[in-house]
DNA sequence: AATAAATTATACCAAATGGTATAATTTTAA
DNA sequence: TTAAAATTATACCATTTGGTATAATTTATT
C-alpha cells in the first residue's frame, strides 16, 4: 500500500463519522482538515474534490456495515436464524459496531435524492444491493422449505428494510428506545411467520 | 391579518418546498430572497433569523400534511377504512397533494437529529403527534369491536409509520414505483389483519 | 391629509466556503 | 546516496454565507 493509498484510507476513516452525522453538504473542508490533521494540500492531493471524498466515505460506511452484518449472519445455520439476526443486531444500532450518525443509506438517500445526483446514485446502488441480499436469503429459505412457498421475497425484503430504517429514524429523533424495541419485536414476529 | 402577518405567511409558503427539498441547512438566504422576491430587509423584518424561518416552514409543511390526511380520513366511516386511507393516499405521494421533497418529518429528523437541536425538537413533537393520532384511531377501532382486542395500538402505529416512511425513502432514491406499490400493498394487508 | 409607526430596500460586514498555484518536504527507486 | 517523483504545507483567491445598520418607503391611525 503506497503512502497516498494509506493517506486516502486515513482520510476516509477519520471523516466517515463526520459525513454520516453532519451530512455530505454539511461537512466542510475545515471539518475534514481538523479531523485528519492534514491541510488542504494534503486533502486535495489525494482527492479531486469534496464530492469524491463524500462518495468514498459513503462506500466505506456502507461496506463496513455490510461486512459486520454478514459476519453475524454467517454464524447462523438456518435462513430464518440468519434473518432473525437483523432485529437482534439493530437493537444495538447505537453501539460501536454501527456507523456513528445512523444508517448511511438512509442519511444519504434523504439528503441527496433531490439535490445531489452522484450521491443519490451510490445510495441507490447500495440500497438495491441490500434489497438483493435479503431477496437472496429469503429465496434460499424457500428452496430449503424453511419459508412458505407463497411469500414474495422482494415484498418481504422491503418490509424488513422499512421497519429497520423506520426504527432508526423514530428512535434517533425521539430518543425513546421503547420504539426501537417495539419495532424490532414486530420484525421478529414477522420473520417467524415467513 | 396585518401586512406583516401576510408577508410572514407568504415567505413561509414560497420557501416551504425549497426547505423540504434542499434541507434546512442547505437552503440559503439567497434561495429565500429569490423565491419570495423580497430582499434581506424584508425577510429579517419578519423573522429573527434563518432558524425561525426553518421552524415555521416545518410546522407549515407538517400541518398541511395533517390537514390533507384528516380530510380524507373523515370521509370514511369505519376505523379500518380510515386506516386504509393511508396506503391508498401514499400511493400518490409524488402528486400535488403532498409536500414537494418528501415527508417533512423524515427529512427534518434525518438532517437534524445529530446537528440541530431546535429542529430536532419540532420534528420529534410532530412525529409523536402522528404516532398518537394512529394510536387514537386504533383504540377507537378496538373499542368499536372492529379490531382484535389483543393488538397493541402503539406497536401498530410504529409499523404503519415505518412502512410509509420506508416506502417514501426507497421509492424516491431508486425511482421505482413498484417498491411503493409493494409496500403499500403490504401495509393494506397488515391493516386488514388488525 | 398629516403624522407616527411599521415595513422593506440598500449597502455593507466579517467569517466561512470550496478550490488552486506553488513552494517545501517526503518517499521512492536507481 | 542522490535524483526524480510523489506528497503535503503555505498562502492565496473569488464567491457565498448569515446577519445588521440605516435609509427609504409603505401602512395605519388620527
Amino acid at each position: 500500500m503506497s503512502k497516498s493509498e494509506r493517506t486516502r484510507q486515513y482520510i476516509i476513516e477519520k471523516t466517515a463519522p463526520i459525513f454520516n452525522t453532519k451530512g455530505y453538504e454539511g461537512t466542510s473542508l475545515n471539518d475534514i482538515t481538523q479531523a485528519t490533521g492534514l491541510t488542504k494540500g494534503g486533502i486535495y492531493g489525494n482527492f479531486k474534490n469534496k464530492d469524491e471524498i463524500a462518495i468514498a466515505v459513503f462506500e466505506y460506511n456502507f461496506e463496513r456495515l455490510l461486512i459486520m452484518l454478514n459476519s453475524e449472519i454467517s454464524k447462523k445455520k438456518t435462513y430464518r436464524e440468519k434473518l432473525l439476526c437483523f432485529p437482534e443486531l439493530y437493537l444495538g444500532f447505537l453501539g460501536e459496531k454501527f456507523p456513528v450518525g445512523g444508517c448511511p443509506i438512509m442519511n444519504t438517500a434523504i439528503e441527496a435524492d433531490d439535490t445531489h445526483d452522484k450521491l443519490k446514485k451510490v445510495a441507490k446502488n447500495a440500497l438495491l444491493k441490500w434489497i438483493d441480499s435479503f431477496v437472496y436469503l429469503i429465496n434460499k429459505g424457500k428452496e430449503n422449505g424453511e419459508f412458505k412457498a407463497e411469500i414474495n421475497p422482494e415484498d418481504k425484503a422491503l418490509i424488513i428494510i422499512s421497519l429497520i430504517e423506520g426504527a432508526i429514524m423514530i428512535t434517533k429523533v425521539t430518543g425513546k428506545t421503547k420504539y426501537l424495541k417495539s419495532l424490532m419485536t414486530s420484525l421478529k414476529v414477522h420473520i417467524k411467520d415467513f
